[in-house]
DNA sequence: TATAATTCTCTTTTT
DNA sequence: GAGAATTATA
């Protein structure tokens, strides 16, 4: 190529970029902080800044290292890059923290003992450690679950503290609990060769530490590290790019506080509010013009973030005019929720949108099962991104697990699924008998599995039943060593193993979608069979799994025009659609309930803010006046995010006989309940209100019953009839429609 | 001792 | 309303 060509690439590259936007794709050397509002474009300058990179000769491809949090965005950035410097993206790194760090182990674990084909335990195997760990420790599960402690001990991984110091700081005897779980639990993951999600960061780190010249060889190879949504960084990952880029600094991220929406993860929002403590010298560039929403999406959405503190002053902007009003609707329930959203999305596409142009977001996975129901019924094609997630299905996991016991033979949790998957007579029992025997044996689960007659206790039905089982896992064993295609040696074991043939048996609609899974999971690993070019590596078993474990979201997002797009609001993060739907905006439902109880609202904020942003033209917010939860009724106010959007930016459809009250009337907090009759005197604060329309009057200080949370007291009356409840049972404050709400007067 | 039936209990968000 | 945990049955 001429060096003539090069220029006009260049030049090619910057055009169109506004000038925030230049400075920061041209900054050389040296620390970058590009604070990018939503939709200001972010992703193109990191693309850029990477081609603009490898373009100029600063960097080769293969001394680029560009990190981003989800595999979605990975994916999309490596697209992007490709498309402006081409085949030569095949060098570079750009992966999540997740992927890159367990690329590292893969060939530095050793170092710490375990070997290159560690298993990664996903959440819910991780889980299950923590629950035998604590069993065998004898603490009362009744009063610590699994789930607080892993959760506790994932957050003090994620600040880099081990079992030993967490033992060293233990206040309480939850903590002193988690301490000894812990320390077991690290044993445990260690003696079966596997990792869970947090490992993958830490003993990355660990090796990046303990021994320098794998540090140096990071260095030095990534010579450029650029970091997507940096304000969603924890402690270890702050670590870790501390470690690779600490020394030539050359490290470009990108962030924007308002949309720091993993706190639960260890998020820490300072990383990206320090980085100019932390690099004095950084260049810092800030990104306010916005080309995506109207401007009356991002009023509405500046409003809200206005209502937390401390946020960053970002002023952003917008040239692509007023648009049109954001549409809220109130709904009866979720059902007639899910039927607005289907005939809005039929009326709209009618007017010729394409359905991929429309995303519908909701807080929690659950919520999207009406609704696919309703589209479903309506014809209308969707796709839902997340939820229940394929490689979350049992037999996928099944299936998972049987490969695994390949590649690991010291897996206890895998070998415990399958042992009895399917049904071939060893129980609990027996299984118990010969995980202990390999325990105080010294040897593997599976060389205590082959010789099941030199296990105490067991009776010979089982022993009968090991010989059998371990007799195929031998064969699958003798196949995967000659390292045959992935999904040739798939179907062997979901044939060998007896697998395919119980589901076949069942004969029920359930099992015969399994199978389809299964087949769906064979040709996953056709593919990976024929994909050699994004790798160094040939294909092996270990990679596959490897590969596996760390793509959560398999379901994939596809591009198709004919279907519409559903998914939490985590996962919108970073995306934008012309038409978006932001169902359940419902207090306990958004915020969360969880959130408005541990005090998460900031983060709920930041959530509807993100969730806000995503939309270019049309934004709809609905919520209804009773929703299903656990399967019985609840009855939730208007979301608090609804009422921080100026009225004036919205069209709205209260219907006075909720009891609401209008718009207007909400604004000046005095307002005529429904029906006719005197406005009960006093207003809101002396406990007369509410009521009304012949139900129940209620006071401050009322003794209530509900027929779902118990009892409770009145502590406060609002206008348009609501009362606030805390109930006994768990101490939750709900805001309930007295006349609608299940409640009575005790 | 293995499996079938029944009774609890939980649900935020993701790698 | 689904999963897991516990209890009943074979």
């Amino acid at each position: 190529m001429s060096a003539n060509a090069h220029v006009a690439d260049l030049d090619a590259l910057l055009a169109g970029l506004n000038e925030p936007q230049r400075e920061a794709v041209v900054h050389g050397e040296g620390p970058l902080l590009i604070l990018a509002g939503a939709g200001s474009g972010k992703t193109r300058v990191l693309t850029h800044r990477i081609a603009y990179l490898v373009g100029t000769g600063q960097a080769r491809p293969d001394e680029i290292l560009a990190i981003t949090f989800t595999n979605k965005a990975a994916q999309e950035m490596r697209e992007r890059v490709e498309m402006l410097v081409g085949r030569r993206t095949r060098a570079m790194w750009v992966m999540t923290f997740h992927s890159a760090c367990a690329r590292m182990l893969r060939a530095d674990a050793h170092r710490l003992g375990y070997t290159r084909q560690f298993t990664i335990y996903d959440q819910s195997d991780a889980r299950r450690l923590v629950k035998r760990a604590i069993e065998e420790l004898d603490v009362d599960p009744k009063r610590f679950t699994p789930g607080a402690i892993h959760h506790e001990i994932s957050d003090a991984k994620n600040k880099l503290r081990d079992a030993e110091a967490y033992a060293q700081m233990v206040g309480s005897f939850f903590e002193q609990t988690v301490a000894d779980v812990y320390k077991l639990y690290e044993s445990e993951l260690h003696r079966m060769n596997a990792m869970d999600f947090d490992d993958l960061l830490v003993r990355a780190v660990n090796v990046l530490e303990l021994f320098p010249e794998v540090r140096r060889r990071y260095a030095d190879n990534f010579r450029h590290v650029l970091v997507d949504e940096y304000q969603d960084t924890n402690h270890v990952q702050y670590r870790w790019l501390q470690l690779i880029a600490g020394e030539h600094r050359n490290l470009a991220v990108v962030g924007d506080d308002s949309q720091s929406i993993y706190g639960f993860r260890g998020a820490d929002i300072r990383n990206i509010l320090d980085f100019e403590d932390d690099f004095p010298d950084a260049k810092v560039v800030k990104l306010e013009q916005n080309y995506r929403s109207t401007q009356t999406i991002l009023d509405a959405a500046n409003a809200v973030i206005r209502n937390n503190r401390g946020q960053r002053e970002k002023e952003l902007w917008t040239d692509l005019g007023i648009g049109d009003p954001i549409k809220v609707r109130e709904l009866d329930d979720e059902h007639a929720e899910a039927r607005f959203v289907a005939g809005e999305i039929e009326r709209i596409v009618d007017e010729g949108v394409s359905r991929n142009e429309i995303a519908v977001f909701y807080r929690t996975n659950a919520q999207s099962r009406v609704l696919e129901d309703t589209l479903v019924r309506a014809q209308i094609g969707y796709q839902v991104i997340g939820g229940t997630k394929f490689y979350e299905r049992a037999e996928i996991k099944d299936a998972i697990a049987y490969l695994t016991m390949l590649v690991n033979p010291q897996d206890v949790v895998s070998f415990t699924r399958i042992a009895n998957s399917p049904r071939r007579g060893i129980g609990q029992t027996s299984l118990s008998r010969v995980i202990s025997w390999a325990n105080t044996a010294g040897i593997t689960i599976w060389e205590a599995a082959l010789e099941p007659d030199s296990v105490p206790g067991l009776g010979t039905a089982a022993r009968k039943s090991f010989h059998r089982f371990m007799g195929a896992m031998r064969i699958l064993g003798e196949r995967a060593a000659a390292n045959p295609p992935v999904s040739e040696l798939l179907k062997e074991v979901l044939s060998e193993s007896g697998y395919l043939e119980a589901l076949e048996a069942d004969r029920t609609i359930e099992s015969q979608g399994r199978i389809e899974n299964l087949e769906e999971l064979v040709n996953v690993a056709a593919e990976y069979d024929g994909s050699v070019d994004l790798r160094e590596e040939a294909p092996s078993l270990a990679g596959f799994l490897q590969q596996i474990a760390l793509v959560a979201d398999a379901d994939g997002r596809r591009d198709d025009e004919g279907l519409v797009t559903l998914m939490t609001l985590h996962n919108a993060k970073g995306l934008e659609y012309p038409i978006v739907f932001l169902l359940g905006c419902e207090e306990g439902v958004f915020p969360h309930q969880r959130a408005i109880e541990e005090g998460g609202l900031e983060e709920e904020r930041r959530l509807a803010y993100v969730g806000l942003t995503r939309a270019m033209r049309d934004l709809y917010m609905t919520y209804a006046r009773t929703r299903a939860v656990f399967g019985s009724r609840s009855y939730g106010a208007r979301s608090r995010f609804v009422d921080e959007v100026p009225i004036g930016l919205t069209d709205r459809n209260e219907r006075p006989s909720l009891g609401v009250g209008s718009a207007r009337e909400r604004a000046t907090s005095w307002s005529t309940p429904l029906g006719s009759g005197p406005i009960p005197g006093g207003g809101w604060d002396s406990g007369g209100g509410g009521g009304g329309g012949g139900g129940e009057a209620y006071r401050m200080g009322d003794d209530v019953v509900h027929a779902a949370f118990g009892e409770g007291v009145v502590i406060a009356v609002e206008s348009g009839g609501i009362v606030v409840i805390r109930f006994a049972r768990d101490g939750s404050e709900r805001k309930l429609v007295a006349d609608l709400a299940p409640i009575e007067k005790r």
